[in-house]
DNA sequence: ACAGGGTAATATGTATACAATTACTATTAT
DNA sequence: ATAATAGTAATTGTATACATATTACCCTGT
């Protein structure tokens, strides 16, 4: 898990942009990848690139293999459906916590967020529902009080997120969660560790069978 | 999470090298530590051995600041206390899936470390004994048949283990963990993955709470 | 036309040279 | 004697050159 410092060395800015650039156009496309190629288009040498490629690495963005240049990491569903699983313990827990720890005016926040997503699905703009979406978990997580934590959750996130983008974006023409975050900002309100918890768990795992069954197709 | 591959690069032998070395000489010394000296020792350049120390910068073993060498990372009691938090949840959840997924003959070997645990805590051997404790939560984690799961506990845990080398060893020398490994075997065999999850969960925190006893100090 | 091999092109792995930043030390002024 | 400062040493950050490994393609022989 890469937590970047605040006073840290100098690729940290090129850490975020590589990622950025590679999660923004790159991602999908059949475009070969090559520590030559990210080094002239963000002028520095390779040896810059190179730890910034060892850090996606090390995330679980992406898989080198010699002279083979660089692809993002493919999971089989059984993997998917291993992340998954982590995900729905690790970000139920901090919603559990969360509800004990978290303030009344960051579960406003919050419930904002739940807000905005749902306009943004009214308005069928699936792309900023996604957008917000995200958002929202990842307040989510903070709210739990364990920095910890909610680092490394937010890590899986963004690589499960990425793996499955297009299946991602795809998932939200199907069917709505009928386990949603209304319920889970609902129980954070009632201070309901318990079902906040449970909310969040049956949130994950209904996206996660409905990728599974996209991905088995 | 580092998950080293088989089919990995060059570098994979000397990351396991500069690991181990790094553990068993160098941590709680006051050694300064720097690239140049790694080099040397292990007769290569510079290049791979930064590398080596990115990667376990990500793990959160080490840190490293510029011109001033590396340090083990070192965490404030709180953040102990978060660390310990996350490997309560991740590692009993795996004894949770491990209680419904292990084989009878691995629920057995398990049982074998336990033996030897308690044999070399009577023989007051506690080195031998922390060594097979590492042992014991290893293969128990590795019984869930989650190995995304088992990976990321692992290297929590040994990023918890090497931060409180020095106060590991020590609480040995204090009270018994009354949640023993007796007990989480008993769950295992007995198929009951509540109680599994629910005694590893103790297990942990009655470490996680003697430790902070002892950081408090 | 096709199989096979060898060579060139390509890409990563490693070493070395250099730049930049921090730490240390000695010297000088008060 | 002490504090400020300049200059030097030490250490990491980056660029470049070279080594190694893989791929691609052409060339030749049947």
């Amino acid at each position: 898990m890469y937590v970047p410092k605040k006073e840290s060395n100098g690729s940290k800015e090129l850490y975020d942009k590589v990622k950025e650039y590679m999660l923004r156009e790159l991602i999908g496309t059949d475009n070969k990848i090559t520590e030559e190629m990210l080094a002239t288009r963000f002028q520095v040498s390779r040896t810059p690139i190179r730890e910034v490629l060892k850090h996606l690495e090390h995330e679980g963005l992406i898989e080198t293999r010699r002279n083979k240049g660089i692809t993002f990491r493919s999971f089989s569903p059984e993997e998917v459906a291993e992340v998954y699983d982590v995900r729905s313990v690790l970000e139920g827990y901090a919603a559990r916590l969360a509800a004990g720890e978290a303030s009344d005016e960051s579960i406003d926040e919050l419930a904002g967020y739940m807000e905005r997503y749902t306009a943004a699905r009214a308005d069928g703009d699936t792309q900023q529902a996604a957008l917000i979406d995200s958002v929202f978990h990842e307040k989510l997580l903070e709210l739990c009080g364990n920095t910890y934590l909610s680092d490394m959750a937010k890590n899986i996130r963004m690589v499960n997120k990425s793996l499955l983008l297009k299946d991602y974006y795809f998932s939200f023409h199907g069917d709505v969660n009928p386990y949603n975050h209304a319920m889970i900002v609902e129980a954070l309100r009632n201070r309901d560790p318990q079902k906040a918890q449970r909310m969040v768990q049956k949130h994950i795992n209904w996206s996660k069978k409905t990728i599974l069954k996209i991905l088995k197709d």
